[in-house]
DNA sequence: GATGCGTGGCT
DNA sequence: TAGCCAAGCAT
């Protein structure tokens, strides 16, 4: 299993394969620089699956560069609300502006100068240079990686420098020059449908002949890689504030905080020796100013983030003395419970949201 | 190089 | 079920 072999493989066996496997999905219709952007920021660490229905409504809604760089950014957060990781969102919405107020709307097609885009690295720059510019850059994203690694059997670490630059090497000795962005998709497709994490389909699998992990009769033994270690978890209490107008106080985070831009309803991390009365009590006297009578309980709400659980205990309560100013988050707002649909929140509290709406 | 950053599906 | 993983990027 020479790498001539491979080349040949790659060439006479995997993209004829994926010329008739490649699923129809959207941005496979048209390739504009655009659409090919947009795909890809939402592909990231995200499944297909999720990311079709977000992209068509995406389209509908901001169908340009311009349409997207005008939009204020509760719009652009609203359509990315429940899609996860969204300094993703905030990064497209500012390269829109780039794009759209300072380089007339042309998209470079260098993948340096693509990479110096906010939210563009490595992989999102060969993607766009590759599928809507014809560019020979090979993409090295987590399907590619595993590809490689049982092509060519490789027992280093998969995450290391070397190994990603080993990787990255045998991604550009591959690729068929003038077919990047079909090579790239092949790849990845093969990844996704055939050479699975767990159980890969060999015996479908288009590269088998030249697959040095096949050969050895262990394919599912790569690619190898240093373990995740566990994420702690965190009680957290909300409150849902209600005025004499029968309106609910939400807040919106700070910008560089985790879930930045987005509403919620306010709250916080329950510290050593405080009952969660007391915490949401603390809470809204940091982040608003306010004194506030915890009142009868709402709902708990369990969730689990990239890097931690949380248990979130959601009471009603009242404000005893002051007026909210937004002392520890970007601004709030006193809203009817039907229009809270209108701001964008995290999967946590849209599940508070939809509690208060009877859904 | 290690860590922070969402969410959902799968086993 | 708790852990793993999925078209990564920024710091």
């Amino acid at each position: 299993m020479t790498k001539k072999n491979k080349e040949d493989a790659v060439q006479n066996e995997l993209l004829p394969w994926f010329a008739k496997h490649s699923r129809d999905l959207p941005w496979r219709k048209k390739r504009t620089p655009y659409r090919v952007w947009v795909s890809e920021i939402m592909l990231q660490q995200t499944r297909v699956d999720t990311v079709i229905d977000y992209y068509n409504r995406w389209m509908k809604k901001f169908p340009s560069w311009r349409a997207l760089a005008r939009a204020p950014q509760g719009d652009v957060l609203k359509a990315w609300e429940g899609l996860g990781y969204y300094s993703r969102a905030r990064n497209l919405h500012a390269a829109s502006k780039i794009i759209s107020e300072e380089l007339n709307g042309r998209v470079p097609c260098a993948v340096a100068d693509l990479q110096k885009f906010p939210g563009i690295g490595n992989y999102t720059a060969a993607a766009v240079a590759s599928l809507a510019f014809n560019q020979d850059a090979a993409v090295l994203d987590g399907n590619v990686i595993r590809v490689l690694s049982r092509l060519f059997a490789y027992g280093g670490d998969v995450k290391s420098t070397t190994g990603k630059k080993k990787l990255q090497a045998w991604a550009d000795d591959l690729l068929v020059p003038g077919r990047a962005g079909e090579f790239n998709e092949s790849m990845m497709e093969l990844g996704a449908l055939v050479c699975l994490p767990v159980a890969p389909k060999c015996a479908d699998c288009p590269l088998q002949s030249a697959c040095e992990a096949f050969g050895k009769g262990a394919p599912e033994k790569y690619p190898v890689g240093t373990k995740k270690k566990k994420i702690p978890h965190i009680t957290v209490g909300a409150a849902v504030t209600v005025n004499s107008k029968g309106e609910v106080l939400i807040a919106q985070r700070l910008e560089g905080d985790m879930l930045g831009g987005l509403w919620e309803f306010p709250g916080g991390k329950q510290e050593p020796g405080e009952t969660i009365e007391e915490c949401i009590a603390r809470e809204l006297k940091e982040e608003l100013g306010i004194n506030t009578e915890v009142g009868d309980f709402l709902m708990t709400v369990k969730h689990v983030y990239s890097h931690f659980k949380m248990t979130m205990h959601v009471y009603c309560t009242k404000i005893r003395s002051g007026r909210p100013r937004p002392i520890h988050c970007a601004d709030f707002r006193w809203v009817k419970i039907p229009d809270l649909g209108t701001f964008a929140y995290s999967k946590a509290d849209l599940q508070v949201v939809g509690k208060l709406q009877g859904k």
